[in-house]
DNA sequence: CTGAAAGCGCTTACAG
DNA sequence: CTGAAAGCGCTTACAG
């Protein structure tokens, strides 16, 4: 960065540290017996006297020995490790199913390694490579955008576990909150308080998860005898600016709505926004509904009404079931429910 | 889970994939060449003639060839992987930072490993215990409450780099915001427009950047000449649930204040949401500055003034200072600044 | 029950 | 420039 004799200088003063961690040769040296004996007793393969165990565990403390990761995984043939192809590792969402994967895999002794696939699908393409060039036991795709065929061809190569979509092929499971349920959930209940003309504002229109809410909420539409208006339909981001953008679109067109459901929370927020400025007041002027029940949602004025999907509980589930692919087994595990949490946001119109 | 006979029945079915990539050897033979030279080509450590090089690379681009992580990390002592302490991976205010050194990481063919920490010092101490053992190259540990005597110990073994403390040790860089001076930035403005009774919600007693923040605090008050009031000053936990309760302790203690600056974002909308109970409006009654500029900030009600600190600068700041410190380079870095966002939940008393 | 040996897939002095 | 060989630290059939 600065003068090159200048850094070449310090890395004299302060070169790389050696990694000089205890080898198993040393604790079977310590213990005065062989390392293959050090490595059944570590890892549980034999029956040994007491004796012997407790001078092997007495020279693994002395030592502070911790068996070494890449020879284990190149012995082994497998690492312990499940790459995790998140798709923004900042999301205020998705972080607590991050969450739920790296405490599934704990308990089994694994450990995730997340690289952020930014709802792009050459990254998660170039995520899932790397995850198998480092020799992960496998692979969660936690959404995405990655097409169906591309995951089915690397679930020859690698077990896999996706969420946010149906998908069925050996080596690969997936796992789906019902979205349209959810959607539907939130519909009925506006429908319930009285209201009729009820808009939308969807994430992008590609996106599964999308479909699924847009779908749920045609078919309370349905179910209540009130006809579909897409003039009630707009496009937002998934954020907060597509939210403000979307509502301020809706309310410019001059389409009439008493309520608005918006297919997530950081939507609802920017709706919000929207309203205000505009003057209005939720829910006197109009009901708002989100989905995801953010953490923040409790907090908004007014706490906001929304569908609860346990993320973090999907997050758990997704570890579960990638061990179990692992193992050989084939996951039975149904998505945790989604559920409508009814606050201060949505009202009689 | 279920029945042991039906799970073994599938094992049979599905068994464990086998992880059959190429190895370099078969490159090597696809090639004619040996597995030396095949190595020697893809680190680039050698001049081959071109007919030489196409031949390799074919190779490689038939068998799709990448080296195994665990292997190679066993013979050249390194494994390209930095172990990162975050916290919690969900938080939304972290995650940005996490984001940036993943960025700062990948530049370098670096992937960062991810643990959360939990604000726990035995968890934190797990994770780097794990970290090691994993044969990480370097440590992020990003927050915390880790000991700076353990930190200085573990920085023995390997190379860390920590965030929200400064620290010298050898092996050891660490990176911090200036708190204090953001704290200043928020009570000046406050100041400025006029407010003489500002009170304060902390995050927890004794963490380092709550006390940095009071510290500001204090320090602008006394510059414009105001006295510290203890009885202004309320003790949150860096969540909405907290500012929401120190708000209302802080309105029953009959304390006047027509402001009110709060440790973090989080705990200002709990404040909102307190002062919204208690028929009191932002900023008419009360005015509010928040710390962290989170994204969702922009768009509360009112839009919310507060201090912004780059995170995601941050951590790619980390991310250069760990491989600065791996390749035995002491880092010249400085934190990126803090700067004030005004907008409306701030306004004359 | 326990040890010596081979092997996991790569890199890199050491010789040609 | 290129190959054979040794070695990274572990695990695990294979013999005793």
């Amino acid at each position: 960065m600065t003068s090159k004799s200048d850094s070449t200088r310090s890395a004299g003063k302060s070169g790389p540290r050696p990694r000089q961690s205890a080898t198993l040769r040393m604790v079977a040296r310590e213990a005065g017996v062989s390392a293959s004996t050090v490595s059944r007793i570590i890892n549980g393969t034999v029956n040994v006297s007491d004796g012997l165990k407790h001078a092997v565990e007495a020279a693994i403390t002395k030592f502070n020995f911790r068996p070494n990761a890449a020879a284990r995984g190149l012995a082994l043939g497998k690492t312990l490790t499940i790459g995790v192809v998140a798709q923004a590792i900042d999301s205020p969402f998705y972080g607590e199913g991050l969450r739920g994967i790296e405490a599934g895999l704990r308990q089994h002794g694994y450990a995730p390694l997340f690289m952020s696939g930014n709802w792009h699908e050459e990254d998660e393409d170039r995520c899932i490579r790397e995850f198998i060039a480092r020799g992960v036991d496998g692979i969660i795709v936690f959404a995405g955008q990655l097409s169906d065929a591309k995951l089915k061809s690397y679930a020859k190569e690698v077990s896999i576990v996706v969420t946010g979509r149906r998908l069925r092929a050996q080596g690969l499971f997936s796992l789906q909150i019902d979205d349209q349920h959810g959607a539907m959930l939130a519909v009925q209940h506006l429908i319930e308080l009285g209201h009729r003309r009820i808009a939308f504002i969807t994430g992008s229109e590609n996106h599964p998860d999308a479909i699924e809410r847009l779908g749920g909420y045609r078919r309370a539409l349905e179910n209540a005898g009130i006809a579909f208006d897409p003039g009630l339909v707009a496009v937002g981001d998934w954020h907060e600016e597509g939210g403000l953008r979307a509502t301020l679109e809706l309310l410019d067109s001059k389409a009439k709505f008493t309520a608005l459901f918006c297919v997530n929370d950081q939507t609802a927020y920017g709706a919000c926004l929207a309203l205000f400025r505009k003057g209005l007041s939720v829910p006197r002027d109009v009901s708002l509904v989100g989905f995801d029940d953010l953490p923040s949602s409790a907090y908004r004025l007014p706490p906001l009404t929304s569908v609860r999907q346990s993320i973090g509980e999907l997050g758990e589930q997704s570890a579960q079931a990638i061990l179990q692919l692992i193992g050989g087994r084939r996951p039975r595990i149904s998505p945790p429910p989604v559920e409508l949490v009814v606050r201060e946001s949505t009202s009689h119109p």
